[in-house]
RNA sequence: GGGCUUGUAGCUCAGGUGGCUAGAGCACCCGGCUGAUAACCGGGAGGUAGGUGGUUCGAGCCCACCCAAGCCCA
């Protein structure tokens, strides 16, 4: 007789096939319906808020994998902090404004176009993106106020930048001056830091004499820059190194000493003598016929002078460079910058008047060649910085801009002292942040671009004065507010405001946009309008160090007297799986959303949970597919726990109490094992969220699933959930057990596949409901999982004794395990249960250990007996000596153990006793045995 | 050229303050089961710890240098 009918199987729809895209696009489409969003927070009314300040991204493209990473991570803090019991408004935003979009409207225009034309292209351009991205990243399951996000194009975004530069203004830090930036020459704009980038370039290397009035003594100096001479006004040399008179024949060179050789022997020179040694400070002063124009230079003196390359005197020109030029103030040296905004000389260098400088560096070389003025001449390779966009390589030229002066009012030091107070995750990060602020100089805030925030500056038509007057700013700060950048062009009445200078009353508006970073750096008033300043957290990539960082840092510094983020959270760079930068030209890139469409949005953010985002890290398919493998063993993990609680009637998902569950006194000892295990879970994923472990989360959930559940207690857990009594206690204090890991693991995996997670939880609810029990009953579960809160680490479950000793156990059985499978390689036996088992060890604290426990043992190994004797041909393994032979009894034709009670029960002669007593009572699942009896 | 970071099996990770015969899981190979079945269970093979030196009785761990990769800055 077949008695597969009258054992309790699990039995569940829940589909092992997860269906992902489809599954998760129905469960958005029922956030959307709910309002989830809006209902998590109205749940968390009255509770302690954390307040997550997003940093915008661009709003120029399609989501990258990098934003992918960075907007699961953002989310899986919102969830997390959310399920810890925060109330977590999470306003995302997008940075609408700058380059990026720029370059994008004025390469896609027929012709050129005007300021106001392109601000209003871009902000079509962005308004698109913004909905494209919004879209991406609802589809990741981000939650946040998607209807009502802040975009740095939006009247009340820029007039709180505004405001935050009126701040700086009424605080003295604002100041105009004449001073070399980078600048492109295609685009004719200064640029950023962040707009740079370094490429290899060709450039001439050449050691030119600057002869002293003494015509036979000269100053060696080394340049890759030739058309910067011109600008030269003077020659750096660092105080406290030697310098060494050369002479080479008849004349004399100054040379360091540290570098006399490699100079020397750079020039071909055989023959010289060192004439005599004088330290940099006593050349101080010292003139010399200027290399292109009948004038004079001087000598002066700077730390910054280098003893490791060059030739230890460095030609200084203030106008194109920016070391040169603080050497130019501390000595009042001219700023000369003879080059336009086009990159050609201007008259002020007649010989090469209207030359392009790069152009213009053989010109120069051979003119100095003409005159024996160089030594040596050169081709070299080095990094140069070049226009991010364009690619042109960049002059340093000084022009007129606005500047922050970093230094002013203990700035600096009150900087450092702030990021003091500052948690930074990973701590180096703060290494990383004190080195951009120890060093950096004057902020230039200003733009000669289009798409930004107007400085709200003007200038006396008449004498050129430019005025920076508060209530100008006010003025611009309202018509910003009403009717955005144009308003403030647009705006004629000024008040009665006369030039400080030549008392005219006519003015021009400044045409200059404040610097992109500034913009987006101001993001904090965000927050701060919702009385929520500071933010307890900032996340961004590594790179936002230079960046959205250091200047959210400055300007809330300046403005509230204090740091807009309590923390900040970095993470890597997202490369290709050979560690290497993703970009276009390699062909190596990865879109997030393609991934999306062919796995599911849950797979992704389980691939980035599962990875250390600390240092960079690599997106590669391979890897992709072991995590959807995870997510799979995953997922049937829950399946199983689900198909095994079909009649188990807990009293509400969550809750305790119900008629079913077993009380904790009650629970058969490895149902207590597993439920401190849990505690022991709980306990580090909590933990782990809390420190931003992501991957610790993932590991330690994963492990669980696999190592304690499915290998280990599952396995040992059949025989009861499908053998016992339907409703005998031993498979209710496993259903018990199984109830409670379902419940927790939910909710402890929410963050990281919110839709996953989601899933089980309402297919749990509509379980019970169809088992009839009403909602009202649910009793304190909530109908969303992230309606919920964290499972909570009830010490009464914990029991180190008891997991110490199946830690011992665990081991014996692993022994046993290799002691069965040597069985089974030499066909003694096949399936385990063929065996009976027999352990001896001389250890009698392990002896003991398995004795009281005897009777446990064959569930444990998954056999039909075990002894504890000494018999002969043992295999002695790790922990114990193992003996297999071949179980006593028949096998019960229900459970599949040997057993020699099988056949004294007259009415079920092929049974066990416990089967047979099962059958009696007819304490099984009857609906498989009438179906099996209709087909038959 | 400088700052910061990363480098343990094919992959993702463990390895408090140096004691290691370097561990898991996945993938791989072999086998079992057919009552989680587009599942499940077991076993096995896989490592010159990026490299070279040093400190130490002893280094994956501490130090120096080098190599590769990333970011930032010149």
């Amino acid at each position: 007789m077949d008695y597969k009918a009258t054992v309790n199987l699990p039995r569940t729809d829940f589909p092992m096939k997860a269906n992902l895209v489809q599954m998760e696009i129905n469960i958005l489409k029922q956030w959307t319906e709910t309002k989830i969003y809006h209902q998590i927070l109205a749940a968390r009314t009255g509770a302690k808020e954390y307040v997550f300040h997003d940093g915008p991204p661009n709003a120029n493209s399609h989501m990258h994998i990098g934003t992918a990473l960075n907007r699961v991570l953002k989310d899986i803090i919102v969830k997390s902090k959310t399920m810890s019991g925060y109330r977590v408004p999470f306003i995302p935003g997008w940075d609408c404004l700058g380059m990026p979009i720029e370059y994008e409207i004025i390469k896609g225009a027929d012709e050129k176009l005007l300021p106001n034309e392109i601000r209003e292209r871009g902000r079509e351009f962005a308004e698109k993106y913004i909905d494209i991205q919004r879209q991406e990243f609802k589809r990741l399951g981000e939650f946040a106020d998607w209807e009502h996000p802040y975009i740095t194009m939006s009247n009340e975004y820029e007039a709180n930048v505004i405001d935050v530069f009126k701040s700086l203004v009424e605080k003295g830090f604002v100041y105009r001056a004449n001073r070399p930036v980078h600048w492109c020459p295609k685009c004719r704009t200064a640029l950023a830091e962040a707009e740079l980038e370094y490429k290899e370039m060709g450039s001439p290397s050449i050691y030119v004499k600057f002869k002293t009035e003494n015509p036979d003594l000269s100053i060696l100096i080394w340049t890759t820059t030739p058309w910067t001479l011109p600008a030269n006004v003077a020659c750096a040399m660092n105080p406290d190194l030697k310098y060494d008179f050369v002479k080479i024949g008849n004349e004399t060179l100054i040379i360091a000493e540290s570098l006399r050789d490699i100079v020397i022997k750079k020039l071909q020179i055989t023959d010289y003598k060192v004439e005599k040694s004088v330290l940099g400070k006593e050349l101080d002063g010292l003139t010399y016929m200027h290399p292109i124009f009948d004038k004079k230079g001087q000598v002066v003196l700077s730390d910054f002078v280098s003893k490791e390359s060059g030739t230890g005197c460095v030609h200084i020109a203030p106008g194109h460079g920016y070391e040169d030029y603080l050497v130019g103030l501390e000595y009042n040296l001219p700023l000369v910058s003879p080059v336009d905004e086009f990159g050609r000389f201007t008259e002020e260098v007649p010989q090469f008047k209207g030359k392009y400088v790069f152009d213009a560096n053989k010109l120069i070389v051979e003119s100095l060649k003409s005159r024996c003025l160089v030594l040596y001449a050169e081709e070299v390779s080095h990094s140069y910085p070049c226009c991010w966009r364009c690619k042109t390589p960049l002059i340093f030229r000084a022009t007129a801009q606005w500047f922050l002066k970093i230094d002013h009012n203990n700035l600096r030091k009150q900087c450092i002292e702030e990021i003091d107070k500052v948690n930074w995750l990973p701590k180096w990060s703060k290494e990383r942040i004190l080195h951009n602020i120890v060093e950096r100089p004057d902020w230039c805030l200003s733009r000669q671009r289009s798409l930004g925030v107007p400085i709200p500056v003007v200038y006396c038509n008449n004498c050129g004065e430019p005025i920076l007057d508060i209530t100008i700013i006010d003025k611009a700060k309202e018509a910003i507010r009403k009717e955005g950048a144009e308003g403030w062009f647009a705006l004629q009445e000024l008040g009665n405001l006369t030039c400080p200078k030549c008392s005219h009353r006519e003015f021009r508006k400044e045409e200059n946009i404040f610097d992109v970073w500034f913009a987006s750096s101001s993001s904090w008033t965000v927050i701060r309008s919702m009385g929520s300043f500071p933010s307890d957290i900032y996340c961004e990539g590594v790179d936002q160090h230079r960046g959205w960082f250091q200047h959210s840092l400055w300007l809330s510094l300046i403005a509230e007297d204090r740091s807009c983020f309590k923390a900040v959270l970095t993470h890597g760079l997202v490369l290709d799986q050979e560690m290497k930068k993703m970009s276009k030209s390699l062909g190596n890139i990865v879109s997030p959303m393609s991934v999306i469409d062919k796995y599911g949005a849950d797979i992704l953010r389980l691939y980035f949970a599962s990875i250390d985002y600390t240092s960079d890290l690599p997106f590669d398919p391979d890897t992709l597919e072991s995590i959807v493998t995870a997510y799979r063993k995953i997922r049937n993990t829950f399946k199983f726990m689900l198909g095994n609680l079909y009649d188990f009637y807990a009293g509400g998902i969550s809750a305790s109490g119900g008629k079913d569950r077993v009380d904790c006194d009650k629970l058969f000892e490895i149902d207590k094992l597993m439920l401190h295990r849990l505690t022991m879970l709980i306990k580090t994923v909590k933990s782990a969220y809390s420190d931003f472990e992501f991957y610790k989360v993932y590991r330690s959930i994963y492990d669980y699933c696999v190592v304690d559940l499915s290998k280990f207690y599952f396995d040992i857990l059949k025989d009861r959930l499908y053998t016992y009594g339907k409703n005998s206690i031993g498979r209710r204090s496993a259903q018990t057990i199984l109830s409670e890991t379902l419940t927790s693991l939910t909710k402890l995996v929410a963050p990281l596949i919110p839709f996953t997670a989601e899933e089980i939880w309402q297919y749990q609810i509509q379980k019970s409901e169809d088992r009839g029990q009403k909602t009202e009953d649910r009793g304190d579960v909530k109908s969303s999982v992230h309606l919920e809160l964290m499972p909570e680490t009830k010490e009464v479950w914990i029991d180190n004794k008891l997991a110490d000793e199946y830690k011992l156990l665990e081991e014996v059985r692993d022994d046993v395990l290799v002691g069965l499978e040597d069985a089974r390689k030499s066909n003694f036996i096949g399936n385990p249960l063929e065996a009976k088992v027999i352990l001896w060890t001389d250890s009698k604290e392990l002896r003991d250990l398995i004795s009281n426990r005897l009777d446990l043992l064959p569930t444990i190994f998954i056999v039909s007996q075990v002894s504890i004797d000494k018999v002969k041909d043992m295999q002695r393994l790790k922990k114990i000596d193992v003996r297999i032979v071949k179980a006593e009894g028949e096998k019960c034709q229900r459970c599949w153990i040997r057993s020699i009670e099988v056949g004294k029960d007259l009415a079920f002669p092929t049974l066990c006793s416990k089967c047979a007593g099962v059958l009696k009572d007819g304490d099984y699942d009857r609906t498989m045995e009438k179906q099996a009896i209709f087909r038959g």
